[in-house]
RNA sequence: GUCUCAGUAGCUCAGCUGGAUAGAGCAACGGCCUUCUAAGCCGUCGGUCGGGGGUUCGAAUCCCUCCUGGGACGCCA
């Protein structure tokens, strides 16, 4: 718990105290107490909104509430400077600075770990993300999906949770299959022979050029031989090559995953019958029009599900509930999955497999990422599978820049759709938010290579010198950080630390442009000051790497 | 048609568990560099929070309904 914790913490104990002496209800039936930050400052730091709360139990005006509470309230070994009644209830809270300064204290002492807590309290849980098909390059929607996860995941751990972070590998259906008879037709057309693209082929610019490296590299060789030895070998090379693609891309990206899971394994090692034989033994299953369904009705799903269809082969869902059962058996207390809108109606009935496996709805929490709508030259981008017009992850970050990217994606909730402008984002690549906040960063850098010329250095032995307007806003602005921090782990919104990030370098140009740091004729106020924007650089460069961005020394 | 997500300033978007006068960036306008990085700061302009009902001390936020837009409704994956 930092001091800002620690003061909130003594206010709310104080109100509450105050609540039972003016007996006004039981005790048992206090709500929790809230503060909030009043958007103004003439309402002081904290304000709560108790004795609004409380006019329905003990039935009287919320004004005279307060007054009560004021008059039992015992401020004498609180921080509390002023408590007054305002407006229609609120009580408004004006703290005495001092405690302040061990912000800066905590946040030194803490360094890269500042902000981290264990609100979390070790919650397994797994997040599975991304999961393109290895079938061809990533596109802008796996970007955002790729960065949400990334994103969440960093802030999940950050906050105390036991994170896994997945990918699952669809190797094993259908477009695996066209996937290498889409090279089979480009390796043929590269040796100058005719060959059909499969109808629902890949036709990326990736597909073709596997089939130019194979024709070099073994010229008619995969001409003359059987169907089927063509076969397994385009399909493994495909594969092979797409994998360690995404790989590479998303490693590009800094996004990482703990375990990458293959769906053949589940054919593999038995499992989808495992899965399928707990459906039946729960009683799930049944037959009918020659094929075998699962009863997903039964848990609230529009209609039933096929899990093995007449031709004896499985649909993509059930190797899924597998999946998620394998997951499950592991010991993960939630599963957290990102997807994309387009697969918004497939959550009922997961969630129904889910049921019906015998765990609890709510372990699983799939997490919609919603389109982004790309806008190139001043007009809708269609992407296109038919033809293989796209824009990819790799072409994204050349153009836009990498942390420009991230920041784009993190900045922004991840159930509101969103347009990109390409041409906009390449052009304003200069003025993106990201920039405002390295800015700061880079800022506060130069500062303190100068004050190492000039001899000072940070100290915390005078931070109670830190009373200006600007600055007391900074510190308060840090202190907030492991709170917004374990907000966006519960809530699950990562972008609630972009939105930080950006309030905090605000707090700090602003500061920066109302103060001097570097004043050699007062030494105590310059190292307080310097122990200030340190704490400050800090805890700027914590936020950022949660959300994959970089934090230069110098711009 | 059913389900689902959204609709907030000219544009792109925040708004946490219902709180006080709804915010930021960009765009527009006016100031600030002999002084630690002007990729910055200070100020001005700009909104019927899609429309209408309801719940209550209080609604952008919760409920109902309508309008508009995205997405999903396969024995595809």
């Amino acid at each position: 718990m930092n001091a800002v914790e620690q003061i909130q913490q003594e206010v709310k104990s104080a109100l509450r105290a105050a609540v039972i002496a003016a007996e006004l209800v039981e005790e048992t039936l206090i709500p929790d107490i809230m503060l909030e930050t009043p958007k103004s400052k003439d309402n002081g730091d904290y304000a709560t909104n108790i004795a609004m709360q409380l006019t329905k139990l003990a039935k009287k005006p919320p004004r005279a509430i307060a007054e009560a509470i004021l008059e039992h309230l015992d401020t004498s070994g609180t921080s509390i400077e002023s408590i007054d009644v305002a407006g229609p209830g609120f009580m408004n809270i004006k703290l005495k600075t001092d405690y302040l300064g061990d912000v800066v204290k905590t946040v030194l002492e803490q360094g890269e770990n500042y902000g981290r807590s264990t609100s979390g309290a070790n919650e397994k849980i797994q997040v599975e993300f991304v999961s393109a098909n290895p079938t061809g390059d990533l596109h802008l929607g796996h970007a955002r999906g790729a960065s949400l996860g990334d994103s969440l995941c960093n802030v999940l751990d950050f906050a105390g949770y036991d994170v896994a972070r997945e990918y699952y590998i669809n190797d094993a259906g259908n477009q695996i299959n066209n996937l290498a008879y889409s090279i089979e037709a480009r390796y043929f057309q590269a040796l100058g022979l005719d060959k059909e693209m499969p109808e629902d082929g890949y036709h990326g610019k990736d597909i073709i050029g596997i089939g130019e490296e194979l024709a070099k590299e073994f010229g008619d060789k995969f001409v003359n031989v059987s169907e089927q030895e063509r076969y397994d070998y385009f399909r493994k090379h495909g594969l092979d090559f797409e994998l360690a693609k995404l790989k590479k891309d998303l490693a590009d990206f800094r996004v990482s995953f703990d375990v990458w899971f293959s769906e053949t394994s589940l054919y593999e090692n038995g499992k989808i019958d495992v899965a399928l034989d707990k459906l039946r033994a729960n009683g799930h299953v049944f037959e009918e029009d020659g094929a075998t369904w699962f009863r997903s009705t039964t848990f609230g799903d529009d209609k039933d599900r096929v899990l093995i269809k007449n031709d004896g082969t499985y649909t993509y869902l059930t190797p899924d509930i597998a999946y998620h059962e394998d997951k499950l058996f592991r010991g993960f207390d939630k599963l957290i999955n990102i997807w994309g809108a387009d697969h918004h109606g497939y959550i009922p009935r997961m969630k129904a497999a889910i049921e019906a496996l015998g765990y609890g709805r709510d372990t699983l929490e799939v997490n919609v990422a919603q389109m982004v709508q790309l806008y190139k030259d001043g007009e809708k981008f269609k992407m296109s599978k038919r033809t293989g017009k796209a824009v990819t992850l790799r072409e994204l970050v050349e153009d836009v820049g990498l942390d420009a990217v991230r920041y784009f994606f993190a900045m922004r909730s991840g159930d509101s759709q969103m347009d990109f402008d390409l041409d906009l984002a390449i052009s304003q690549s200069n003025e993106n938010p990201v920039y405002y906040a390295q800015y700061a960063h880079a800022r506060i850098s130069s500062i303190l290579r100068q004050a190492d010329e000039t001899g000072l250095s940070a100290s915390v032995d005078n931070v109670s010198l830190l009373q200006a307007e600007k600055e007391l806003e900074l510190l308060k602005k840090i202190g907030d950080f492991p709170k917004v921090i374990s907000d966006a782990a519960r809530l699950r919104i990562p972008h609630r630390v972009a939105t930080y990030i950006q309030e905090l370098a605000a707090s700090f140009h602003s500061f920066y442009n109302a103060e001097k740091v570097l004043d050699p004729d007062n030494r105590d106020l310059s190292e307080a000051r310097l122990a200030l924007i340190t704490a400050t650089r800090t805890t700027i460069a914590n936020a950022l790497k949660l959300i994959g961005v970089s934090a230069p020394e110098k711009m």
